[in-house]
DNA sequence: CTTGACGTTCCTGTTACTGGAGGGTTTATC
DNA sequence: GATAAACCCTCCAGTAACAGGAACGTCAAG
């Protein structure tokens, strides 16, 4: 199949596929054409790839996740831990951006919103205890 | 005084400081030997860019809040506004996060983790309803 | 035989910096 | 007065993960 029914399948975008390309994630066949044609089990790759990139993987994790994937050798263990230290890294984020969140609440709070010109949240970034 | 002395009042890098001058953020003086020379109005602005980005706004947005600190005429709820969109944004961006941070740990807690190699994560990664 | 949908490559732009090369300046020390 | 350390400068390249667009080739339908 071309790239477009490859695009369709796995919901990846066209552009998005020929960089996976690029970057040598997927690796398509060649038509006499020059066309890229994608087997099944292109499309499953871009399908993992697709859902690996949903739930926060890196593209270079989401290459890593691909040959653990294709390798029957692999110690489940291994893939459990990369789970988790994402899982890690993301309630830090979640954490920092609750805190990011709270402190930008408050300032508008205090703030009356109006046509009047004194604002306290632009008084507070300027000099407030935002540290 | 001299970039490096900025650079400790305001807590950003060295480098930070001088991409703000690049992009026209805050536009300090140069002596005769053509080193950047800094007020303390300039370092003020400094301090506002460093909590503006720490509170999630982009350089752009910084940019406006930066002109809007500047305009003695703005009001209050333009600045408000802006605030409370981006409680928003960052609303959203927990909700994502926290979806994903679910599936993770359920895919990590499917999977035994030791060293054989069937692995739940990626089977379902690869055929998985992540949709 | 032409039109439109699809495919190709290549180049640029995005965000917000960071690192490094290759050089001048200033200050302190010997 | 020489030298070395600590500053400062500019310019260039690279990062992550694509998206947009130009300029062009190809294929199926009417």
């Amino acid at each position: 199949m071309n790239i477009g029914t490859a695009s369709e399948l796995s919901g990846l975008p066209v552009k998005t596929i020929r960089y996976y390309e690029d970057i040598k994630l997927v690796k398509p066949a060649r038509a006499q054409n020059g066309y890229r044609t994608y087997s099944d089990e292109d499309v499953l790759y871009l399908n993992f790839l697709s859902r690996a990139r949903k739930l926060g993987f890196s593209v270079d994790e989401c290459r890593l996740l691909l040959s653990l994937y294709n390798d029957s050798d692999r110690s489940s263990s291994e893939v459990k831990a990369l789970a988790l230290q994402k899982v890690d890294t993301i309630e830090t984020k979640i954490v920092e951006l609750t805190s990011m969140k709270n402190m930008l609440s408050k300032l508008a709070k205090s703030c009356h919103g109006d046509d009047r010109p004194d604002c306290p949240i632009l008084e507070e970034i300027a000099r407030g205890p935002l540290k």
